[in-house]
DNA sequence: GGTTTGACCATAA
DNA sequence: CTTATGGCCAAAC
C-alpha cells in the first residue's frame, strides 16, 4: 500500500489533508496552518493549500478552509472565491469580520487520544 | 536531484 | 492600515 508517486497515484499527504477537511462540520472552518499543525507540520500551510488546489472530490468541503486572517485566500481568477463565500454564507458563517470568523467558527477536531480521560 | 511554484504565515517597517 | 520579506513544506517537472 505504499503510495507510489505515479501520475495517477494520490499523494499520502494530500490524503491526510483531505481526510481532515472532510471532518470539518457544516458551519465551521479551519485554517491552512491549523490543518498543517495538526498533521505534524506547523509550517506546511502552503502544502495544505496545494492539497486544496488539487482537490477534486466532492466529499471534501474545500470551502471550509480559510487563511489565518479569517478570510478567503483564493484570489485567483480561474477559481471562484465568490463560490466559497456563498457556500460559507449558506452554512451560516458570517464573513463580515475576519477576526470574528476565527473566533466563532474555528473548528478543532477531537484529539485522537480520548482514552485516559 | 535541483528548480519552481503556491488557495500560507509571522514578522518588520 | 498596507507592503515587503523570509521561511517552511510538499509535489510536479
Amino acid at each position: 500500500m505504499a503510495a507510489h508517486r505515479g501520475k495517477y497515484a494520490t499523494p499520502s499527504f494530500y490524503r491526510r489533508v483531505w481526510a481532515m477537511v472532510r471532518k470539518i462540520p457544516r458551519g465551521k472552518v479551519m485554517t491552512y496552518g491549523q490543518i498543517a499543525g495538526l498533521l505534524g507540520s506547523p509550517r506546511a500551510a502552503r502544502a495544505v493549500g496545494y492539497a486544496m488546489f488539487n482537490t477534486q472530490s466532492p466529499d471534501v468541503p474545500w470551502h471550509r478552509v480559510i487563511n489565518a486572517k479569517g478570510e478567503i485566500s483564493i484570489g485567483g481568477h480561474l477559481l471562484r472565491p465568490d463560490e466559497q463565500r456563498a457556500r460559507l454564507l449558506a452554512e451560516g458563517v458570517d464573513l463580515a469580520d475576519p477576526r470574528q470568523v476565527i473566533a466563532r467558527y474555528r473548528y478543532w477536531p477531537p484529539r485522537p487520544r480520548p482514552t485516559k480521560r
